[in-house]
DNA sequence: GTATATTATTAGGATTCCGAATTATATGCA
DNA sequence: TGCATATAATTCGGAATCCTAATAATATAC
């Protein structure tokens, strides 16, 4: 639910106490929604973030990987992907040299659905299209992330700006560069999840 | 959890995609925070949740009140609440008034645990604090906010920016104004949660 | 005064999460 | 080689999250 605890006006003018408050608030907004599309759907929030994963993320092909990336248990991911398994969206094949491990796909139906989920999650997306100053609160978002990311309260994301290839130059019209894309990048080229991440 | 789901890179530099994404992301490490402190406090993250809604909204002092702000059914909030009446941090107080009415407010013990959960909500205003630009910050979160209570997606909530006490001032360096306090307000100063908030 | 609306609760059910235990396989090291 | 340890995935039991639907009591509208 949204998805915290904090006094909204507390330390009148404190205004970090106010962003995490709306923070907050807009972390409500995204877990109903996915109550939301569970009604529409037939799927449950968690099966639809798995589905998801797997779609845009398909190097986190196994329950311990999306586990981890969910910041949930093996035992209450691989429960959901049993369910998952069970309706076909979900494929599971077993590791040729590690007897272990199993390689999670989607199903051509898990694919098409996530593809749809992604359209209604969008529909948030129009919203922000119409805020100015996108670019530098995209930026915002990303420094959280990355301060978050250090601390350990989001597992490892591939984002440019902890990647090893990522340079910041300061005065600039394009602030930053990819050394490996060998191109300058403005903040809205910044990636969240790039393919072409290295630890950095 | 965090929340929803959307390609990170889809449309290869869509801003809003990535916008989306991001606040996710964020909304999963609040959604995550919430189950760590319930080891801490040993309250479910609905409990909490309804805790810090009764401590700092007191004015939302009914099931249906509650409810209706959380985007839940009144059966999963009563529900909750039965239990928070049963570990003595939430008193109920019939309505003299009104018989079906019961009337929400915290013992000294619920608003101490109140408490207790604003500063551990506050360990992401840490990290905020570090932010540069906040003040744009917290106004794109703002407007984003804004923009979803008009399209329904949040229940009313009470913020200077839909207030009928609210004045946009264009050009200036205070560039908002309230005419209850009579006033200018710097984005800082914006409230989420006004006492004073009157439908505009 | 009767129909309708509202407040709150209860019951039943699928899902979400966890910790702990289990099974199977892989790896490290003597 | 062999044995301890680590890892991947699953299963089990249990509390909590959510819902819809039904119920009871009271309030409101006409």
């Amino acid at each position: 639910m949204n998805d915290f605890v904090l006094d909204p006006n507390s330390h009148e003018g404190n205004i970090n106490h106010k962003i995490v408050f709306a923070l907050e608030r807009l972390s409500h907004v995204f877990r109903i929604q996915l109550w939301e599309a569970n009604k529409q759907f037939q799927l449950s929030p968690l099966q639809m973030q798995i589905l998801t994963t797997l779609r845009f993320q398909p190097e986190l092909d196994s329950v311990t990987a999306v586990a981890n990336y969910l910041q949930l248990t093996n035992a209450t991911v691989s429960d959901a992907i049993r369910v998952l398994h069970q309706k076909q969206y979900v494929e599971k094949h077993p590791d040729p040299e590690d007897g272990r491990r199993q390689h999670l796909t989607l199903t051509t139906t898990g694919a098409d659905i996530a593809e749809e989920l992604s359209l209604f999650a969008n529909r948030i997306g129009e919203f922000v299209t119409t805020l100015p100053n996108q670019a530098e609160f995209l930026e915002s978002l990303l420094q959280l992330m990355q301060l978050l990311q250090e601390n350990g309260f989001i597992p490892l994301q591939q984002m440019c700006t902890t990647c090893a290839h990522f340079v910041h130059l300061d005065n600039s019209t394009s602030p930053y560069f990819c050394r490996l894309l060998n191109k300058p990048l403005a903040a809205r080229d910044l990636r969240i999840h790039c393919p072409e991440y290295e630890v950095g």
